[in-house]
DNA sequence: CGCCGCTATTCAGTGATACTATGTACCAGT
DNA sequence: ACTGGTACATAGTATCACTGAATAGCGGCG
C-alpha cells in the first residue's frame, strides 16, 4: 500500500468502519470484504479486528455471538447510541478537515 | 484538541504543510501562524518543526538559513521537484479517500 | 540595567494506531 | 485426508502528532 495511505487511514479507518456499522450490524469478515469492494483493498484483516476490539472497549457497539453455517461463530457488532454519537463527532471533525484541504487544493492550482 | 482530530491529522498534516509550501517558501514560525489562521488552531509548534525536519530528511525541500530582523535566524524551506511530486501523490491519495468517505457519509444519511 | 514579550527553533518522552505475519478453528466438497 | 473458504485473534514493529519543556536573539519599558 502507498505509505501515505497507511498514515492517512489513521483516524479515518475508525470512522469508515463506524459508518459501515451505521448501515446495519456486521462482523469483521464482511466488513473487511466490504472495504475491499470499496477499493480499500490493502487493509489487513487483523487491522479491522483490532478496530472492532477498540470499539467494544470504548462501548460504542453491542456485540452478539451468532453461529455461522460455515466456519466459526461470528461476532456481530451493532452501533449503539454512544457509537452513533461518536460517528457524528467523527463526521464533524472530518468535514472540517476536508474543507481546509479543499481550500488548499484549490488555492494551490 | 478533539482526540479524533489528532489522529485524523496523521498523514494529512504533512500534505497541509506541503501545500502551504507549494505557494512559496516559508519557515516554521509563519507556517504555524498560517495554520492557526486556517482554523487549525491547536497544532503545536513543535509538531510543525518535526514535519519540516522530516521533509528535509526525505529530500522534499531545499533549506536556506536567512537572518531575521528580530529573533534568531529563520530556516526557510522551499519545495523542490521531488516535493512537488510527493504533494501530487498526496492529493491523489487524499482524493481517493475523500471520495470513499463522501460515499459513506451520503449513504449513511 | 533587568525584565518582559515577541520571534524562532529544537528535542526528549509519550500515546495511539495501522501494519506484518502469523496462529487457531470450523465446515464442505473432492 | 486435503484443500479452500469462512472467521477471529494477537505479538511485535514503525510512524507520527502531542506535551512540555529549553534555548536564543532582539526591542521596548520602567
Amino acid at each position: 500500500m502507498a505509505k501515505q495511505m497507511t498514515e492517512m487511514l489513521r483516524g479515518t479507518l475508525e470512522g469508515i468502519v463506524l459508518a459501515i456499522l451505521s448501515v446495519g450490524p456486521a462482523y469483521g469478515y464482511v466488513i473487511t470484504a466490504r472495504l475491499r469492494e470499496q477499493g480499500l483493498s490493502d487493509i489487513a484483516e487483523g487491522t479491522v479486528y483490532a478496530v472492532l476490539v477498540r470499539f467494544e472497549q470504548k462501548g460504542l457497539v453491542d456485540v452478539e455471538k451468532i453461529p455461522s453455517e460455515k466456519g466459526p461463530p461470528r461476532k456481530v457488532y451493532s452501533l449503539n447510541a454512544q457509537g452513533r454519537e461518536y460517528l457524528e463527532e467523527f463526521w464533524r471533525t472530518w468535514s472540517f478537515l476536508a474543507e481546509r484541504l479543499e481550500q488548499l487544493h484549490e488555492g494551490g492550482k
